[in-house]
DNA sequence: CGGCATCCGAATGGATACTG
DNA sequence: CAGTATCCATTCGGATGCCG
């Protein structure tokens, strides 16, 4: 069997396509609208909170903060208090979170690369 | 440069970070709740809208027909009628949505690779 | 079969103000 | 700096009913 096919039932016996599989849950943490681009931001370097909010223009607080969250309860990164005063926070990438960066850079390289055919079939 | 590198100002100046990137919608499309889903379930075979909704777990039709609609406008996949009596249409990806499929047939290997520790980091 | 139109509650998400 | 809390608008998304 091809270890790249992602049809149902793989080797691990996840399936994202099955609504109750945990794999799904964790699908749409990292495709969420922001955890994409979490993670793709994370992906060279280790950033404090702020860092990231300069960087993925047009988050909220709110939404950094929350998306955040749900990445550190999925083991994807961690947060560590570096400084108390003044306080400072740095979120890092773990292995799990390194390997799914990994991907999304590649699909987003795929976007940059479709991206023309892609502004040519919305403006026809 | 690493070609494979998707930091900002990529050799086509795409750039997901930024807000008003055109890249950023067709990312936000494709990494929508079913967007994904939808794109890795055609990237074997085309298939009609009634085998989509099955095969994907929890959509409903109305959010598969929105979905559908989106990334036919981006270019990403083609509506074909089959038959008029009975009414059949087929859906299938464009060049550009194989490449987009593929990526994202990744992301999920890489999903099922990590979900492992992805639950264990849950439960603990 | 493959939709679209409508209704409506639930969830998402931004702006603003405030805190340790 | 790194958030939290609140308010409010938009969107999501399921259910239902209808159509070619």
């Amino acid at each position: 069997m091809d270890p790249s096919d992602a049809t149902p039932s793989a080797e691990l016996g996840f399936d994202v396509f099955a609504a109750r599989c945990t794999s799904r849950a964790t699908m749409e943490t990292i495709t969420s609208r922001w955890g994409a681009l979490t993670l793709a931001a994370l992906a060279d370097t280790p950033m404090r909170f702020g860092e990231l909010r300069r960087r993925i223009g047009g988050v909220s607080e709110k939404m950094l903060s929350q998306t955040l969250k749900q990445l550190e309860a999925g083991g994807l990164l961690t947060r560590t208090v570096v400084s108390e005063t003044p306080l400072a926070v740095e979120y890092a990438l773990t292995d799990a979170g390194q390997q799914v960066a990994a991907a999304i850079m590649a699909l987003i390289d795929t976007v940059y690369r479709v991206q023309p055919a892609v502004d040519e079939a919305r403006s026809a």
